[in-house]
DNA sequence: ATGGTTGTCAAACAA
């Protein structure tokens, strides 16, 4: 029997101020599987309760006290779950979760849950030791060896996040004017198409929105009116493997998010998937 | 060209 999975990942810029939003989000969007990053919050101090509240019994947590962090929630039981460390630093910015036969999939289904460092202002790794960061967190994906290729061809696994690049010209409000701003630097791009040429990953974003159309998930604080200009970037991305990609069905930007109260400078990007 | 805002945790720092 054939089911369908909706994946939502969200940059929800602490999670603990964000609680009556999360909660209209999933009511949007009915995720089966929610991703978060930026929770913010060390994991003995995580809001369980009210998780388990919105529907998700199945709680993944990497968290760290301050600042990023990651936590992926599900409805379904998860048969595994996995966290890597990234640039020797300690900091909570993956975990993995794999839903099998106690989800009713015959199929494994992984979900990577990603926080890619920002890299800081200026865009010189010299310089700025956040970008050095930025661009050794890349060669560390670059050289991840995931699965065997075989395994790789069967598996059915999904990688989100906050990626922190934009890497089309669409993708970003002018590409002109952001080719020297970090996120869209041509050295961070072309780190991120040989990590996606290494999935490869399908940018199945995508496949929902034309790639000549202007497609955003972030627009910034700094602005006394986010709607103004639309003056965002898509630094939220949602890739799967070959094998899955045809088997999505349906893609949503929830841009209404950007208004509520209280907004993270995020919004959730969610994909529904047959499996 | 510059500065603009938000969150953590209580002074800077990161985004």
């Amino acid at each position: 029997m054939p089911q369908n999975l909706t994946v939502c990942t969200w940059n929800i810029n602490s999670v603990r101020i964000r609680l009556d939003i999360l909660r209209d989000a999933v009511a949007r969007l009915q995720p089966d599987i929610l991703c978060l990053q930026e929770t913010k919050c060390q994991d003995d101090r995580f809001p369980l309760a009210a998780i388990r509240d919105l529907g998700f019994p199945h709680i993944a947590l990497n968290g760290q006290k301050g600042w990023h962090g990651v936590a992926t929630f599900s409805r379904l039981p998860f048969a595994a779950i996995e966290k890597r460390e990234f640039c020797g630093k300690g900091d909570a910015r993956h975990i993995a979760v794999t839903l099998g036969a106690e989800a009713g999939l015959a199929t494994p289904f992984t979900v990577h849950n990603f926080y890619v460092p920002a890299g800081g202002d200026i865009p010189d790794p010299d310089l700025n030791p956040k970008f050095a960061h930025k661009l050794a967190f890349l060669d560390e994906l670059i050289a991840w060896e995931r699965l065997p290729e075989q395994a790789r061809a069967q598996a059915h696994t999904v990688l989100v996040g906050d990626l922190n690049i934009a890497p089309l010209e669409t993708d970003v409000w002018s590409h002109k004017q952001l080719l020297t701003v970090v996120s869209h630097t041509p050295v961070e791009v072309e780190r991120m198409r040989r990590f996606q040429a290494t999935g490869p990953w399908v940018d199945v974003m995508r496949h929902f929105v034309p790639p000549e159309e202007k497609l955003f998930t972030w627009w910034s604080y700094r602005s006394p009116d986010w709607t103004a200009n639309d003056r965002g970037r898509r630094l939220d991305h949602v890739w799967t493997s070959p094998s899955l990609a045809p088997h999505a069905r349906a893609m949503t930007v929830l841009r209404e998010a950007r208004s509520w109260e209280r907004p993270s400078d995020h919004v959730p990007v969610a994909v529904t998937f047959e499996v």
